[in-house]
DNA sequence: TAATTAACCAAGCGCTTGCTTGCTTAATTA
DNA sequence: TAATTAAGCAAGCAAGCGCTTGGTTAATTA
């Protein structure tokens, strides 16, 4: 265990340490009901050490939002470079519905998840990640948008922005891994329900 | 402020005092935020007096879901008796679905919010609160299951029933009274993405 | 009228919480 | 080698927490 400084200043591993583990244990229990105590001793710390990286809890759970939300944007990003036919906006929106489904299932990165802890949180701080989660949203917009103008969408009206985020940020609610549910299927049936296309056997789960 | 006995034992008035009290506070800055005082002093006791009437904070909240979840279920069976056409399903969902959105945004009776706040009780208060969920689902998938053999909808396998409980469910993260968007119209929108039909201006907000 | 009881209040106990303070150690820099 | 600094530890403080205990009062019952 060493005790000095190791890396003069390149990534601040330890900060991240806390980050990620605070992320996972506010998701896991709420943010009132992780204390400052649970986020140390997950990274190996006593009890006062995070506040030699942090000013207080409620910066440890903002700077964790931003940054899940910033992972999470660049992974939106990533899953719709990869789809090579542009001039059709569904496997657009299949590539993003089935990125948010992994950052809030199976990957470490459940940050939508943490949205609702943000009463916690004052107002300046609340607007920040108000922010965040609107350059996230933009993506969505758009594809909702070419949907509806191709006409496989009957409206692209932000309810319907909004209702689809409810679909797929409720979905920790129930979803669980071991069930009989792939996230690929889980995908399919998402873009059924949008697209209003039958989808029959595969879903029948 | 009378002290003694009022009541021989009619309503246990302040018993529900207490619980709508505690239901409201839980909703709005969640289990662990609300102190036993907070709900005391809402209804005008002092700290120590809601043990006599609940033995501890976490029967105040599992009483307050299971309570919650009567309530809806009573305005739901309500709604959907109102219903004259029984040979459409549609209309009785929409109905369905307009009560859902009046319990969670309107109501007093916003429960399926403290759905996620079971993380505070143990195995035992959980699948009890999970029994009756279960049981406030049902006419939701019967409904749902008319309107596929009907072939209104493309699937009624499971997975649709909780993709629309969480369009509903996540609306309380964004929606506003004081919005552009009234209740009705939201529920046409729901409508509208659900059985994919055309209903364009209207939710063009 | 006397005994009983439902419904509280006043006071406080033991514990946990977020956070602070002063010190220590190991790496870096001069 | 000497000074500096990043990164932590040890200890604990003040506030707040859920909850208990013993008494009090007004309505009910016998």
């Amino acid at each position: 265990m060493p005790r000095g400084r190791k890396p003069q200043s390149p990534d601040a591993s330890r900060r991240n340490d806390l980050l990620r583990a605070a992320a996972r244990l506010f998701v896991e229990k709420g943010f009132n009901a992780t204390t400052t105590r649970d986020i140390a001793e997950a990274v190996g710390m006593r009890s006062g050490s995070p506040f030699y990286h942090f000013r207080s809890k409620q910066e440890l759970l903002k700077a964790a939002i931003i940054g899940g939300l910033e992972a999470a944007y660049e992974r939106l990003l990533a899953a719709t470079a990869e789809v090579t036919d542009s001039t059709d906006a569904e496997p657009r929106l299949r590539a993003m519905i089935r990125a948010h489904l992994g950052n809030l299932l199976e990957g470490e990165c459940p940050t939508p998840m943490l949205l609702g802890e943000t009463r916690a949180l004052d107002a300046s701080d609340k607007a920040e990640i108000a922010a965040a989660f609107d350059r996230y949203q933009l993506p969505w917009q758009s594809v909702l948008n070419d949907l509806a103008a191709s006409g496989k969408l009957p409206s692209a009206a932000p309810p319907v922005r909004l209702l689809l985020f409810g679909m797929l940020n409720w979905a920790p609610q129930w979803y669980r891994a071991e069930g009989p549910l792939s996230l690929d299927e889980l995908t399919e049936a998402c873009l059924a329900l949008l697209l209003g296309r039958e989808r029959g056997d595969e879903i029948r789960k």
